[in-house]
DNA sequence: CGCCGGCTTGAGAGCAATCAAAGTAAGTGG
DNA sequence: CCACTTACTTTGATTGCTCTCAAGCCGGCG
């Protein structure tokens, strides 16, 4: 993580997804002048699961992961958060801790926002409650997307969409991820992953070169998803 | 459902567990007024996927289950809510649709709340509002275990989970429960929960009269799932 | 009695995890 | 520049779990 960024609200790129747009005058000098700017490189951790949760982060631009420990040594994939989404709403109940981790895999931009302010601006703002409201049912549809897809779809499907995923969250590119990683997200081995990635180079589905992989034919990778 | 119970909330006996714990007088009498307490029989449905979301229910009494269609005939189980827990916060958007249905085990008494009423108990309270965040919270951290168990574990150590969930929400005694809801609720199908039944009855974990299981040994079945 | 719904059991097939070994690319130091 | 190390990927073989299909069983009910 860099030296925060100084930014004003009212110039912006993301004001407009972000909890700012539905704030009034006042409201919006106090979240200006209360929010920090962060910048993360790929790999970095925002915040760790366990650690004392004093604050959320709107998602500027870039995509992270959140995941759980296990009893193994792999920490265990959860979802993917990309730019528009908060996280670390743990913040919102007093002493708790977070309940994941949150690694970048892309480089991040993210406002870090304190529960105090939060609740300051909840409590003059009936549409700051709303789009706080908004953001923890969109996540939760996510999870359970999620959770149906990991527990219904085979794993060359899983991987299809994580595939598809990635490259949405990469702008049209993947930035250079490992094969284990692509595994993580998809729920599934390196193995398997490997195989799956080799079958759809034999179809011409995508190619590999440097360990870098790209998309040639997005439609067929969407169909494998139907 | 049976016609709305006239219940004040001084006297019941569940309050300790609802938001109205943590109202002052006033918001307390508002809450009084608007709650609506229903009670639905095992296998009714208090809403469904899509549907426009217009309450949300807090859950006094009772175990229920959250699913979602899927382009199978089955529904998909996504996870079990029971006592203590708040359902529908879909309604919490504006003009929304519930994103999943919600589907008695057991008996229920839950009181329903309408949207309107709990922002203006928000904007009031920042107590009722820690008190949704933490409702929120515990929800999402429910379904990240949920997600973790699904993912990971095998069927035969879901299935006794299953077990012992359905035993917390019965209090003691699971409701005849037939083996295709057990099934579901474990993410298998019939013949592989039937097949792990059979091994536990031969451990004698279990015990099987009249189509009602019994657990003779929970520590047994604790074990299973360390 | 015969039928029906739900449960049980068996056999077979398929998917993906695991174990094992070889291959490949990038980086390091002489 | 080359040999060597290291990290990661690929491929193969095996194993085990769970799904599916199929047949049979059990208890209740008309």
């Amino acid at each position: 993580m860099t030296s925060p960024l100084q930014i004003d609200c009212k110039s912006c790129a993301y004001k407009s997804s972000c909890i700012y747009e539905v704030l009034k005058g006042s409201e919006k000098e106090l979240l200006n002048k209360g929010k920090v700017v962060n910048e993360y490189r790929k790999g970095e951790i925002i915040y760790k699961e366990g650690s004392a949760a004093t604050s959320c982060f709107f998602v500027q631009e870039g995509a992270l992961k959140l995941s759980k420990e296990t009893l193994s040594d792999k920490p265990f994939f959860i979802t993917l958060r990309k730019s528009g989404t908060t996280i670390g709403m743990e913040s919102l109940n007093n002493h708790s801790n977070y309940e994941s981790t949150a690694q970048c895999i892309t480089d991040i931009t993210c406002c870090a926002l304190t529960s105090r302010m939060i609740y300051s601006l909840i409590q003059k703002s009936r549409a700051a409650c709303s789009f706080l409201a908004f953001q923890y049912n969109d996540f939760i549809s996510d999870l359970y997307t999620h959770l149906t897809i990991m527990s219904t779809e085979k794993a060359n499907v899983r991987i299809a969409r994580s595939l598809l995923t990635l490259l949405e969250v990469g702008k049209g590119k993947l930035a250079n991820i490992r094969i284990e990683d692509l595994a993580a997200i998809s729920g599934t081995t390196r193995e398997t992953t490997s195989r799956a990635l080799s079958r759809m180079k034999t179809n011409k589905i995508i190619s590999v070169s440097n360990r870098e992989i790209n998309i040639l034919d997005e439609q067929k990778l969407k169909n494998f998803i139907q």
